[in-house]
DNA sequence: CATAAAAAGGATAAAAATATCTTTTAATCT
DNA sequence: AGATTAAAAGATATTTTTATCCTTTTTATG
């Protein structure tokens, strides 16, 4: 018997192809060039139901820009390569994925930790640190720099 | 549309119950003193059945131990008080859930590193190495001196 | 040896996450 | 205005995770 079969990750699918879709979008995409899930789904990795499906959360929740009918499609904009990698998955994992203790302890906090708050909580905050300061602006810029960034 | 209602975190749920039930069992158990799952799963917050189960499979991968029968349940041995929290997770997580990348790309490695990975794939790899440092003996030694470390 | 106690195992059920499909709305072009 | 294009929205399906239930096996003890 095996409790979890598949992989269990730090971060949501959902959340992995947004992150992806993004990144995509920084470096191919501008208000002038729009693009669409049928371009980026492959590369992704994900079915382009699915794709629109997040890419539309994403947008209502004002993470990336688009604009329907011709000539429409997703894109970034200047003040949506502001956003970090903490806003994405917390638009797409909630909050609670975020903010909960390790165990789950609702009431757990600096004042009244739990068992493992010491020992490896703060692991965790550390990487809600990283992900905080990991602006999208930043992470396309770096990329540009390279050659190969595919596949996503 | 939410696309992840409920929480995702860092490590499953399950992996939580089995780590609660390995400190419970920790701190009240010994070979001569066993403990029913009758008598963990409300401080665990967790069903009796379902503790079982994961109890179960924890057994059988060698975290705790157990034997069957009157006076029977379960508890930690010398062997077992050695395991990581690193141990407890693969077994109930499965190996992919720590070792896979972030962005879940396959052939992400430090020679091929994936966009992610020198951004915040780090941060993951401590987290990682948290885990593997955190020794159920010390865990349990350190609780000892504490008042409360309830509810789990 | 019989009986009771308790974990192990197997089958099934429920909930949540992931994914797809269809219809509607908005933008653009002719 | 009408046709076309593409995102938005809604409904539904599938897969995975979580959870429960019931039977079997093992062990201790009277």
């Amino acid at each position: 018997m095996k409790l979890s079969l598949y992989l269990l990750p730090m971060i949501s699918n959902s959340a992995k192809y947004a992150i992806k879709a993004i990144i995509y979008l920084g470096i191919h995409s501008s208000k002038a060039n729009k693009i669409l899930t049928r371009e980026m789904f492959e590369e992704i990795q994900v079915s382009e139901s699915y794709l629109a499906k997040i890419l539309q959360e994403l947008s209502r929740r004002g993470i990336v820009s688009s604009t329907k009918g011709r000539h429409g499609g997703f894109y970034l904009s200047e003040d949506n390569l502001d956003h970090t990698l903490m806003d994405i998955v917390r638009v797409v994992d909630g909050d609670q994925s975020v903010d909960s203790c390790l165990l789950g302890i609702s009431n757990c906090n600096l004042d009244n930790p739990c068992a493992l708050h010491e020992t490896i909580g703060k692991g965790k905050t550390e990487f809600n640190r990283k992900l905080e300061k990991a602006v999208i602006r930043d992470i396309i810029s770096e990329l540009r720099g390279k050659e190969i960034y595919y596949p996503l």
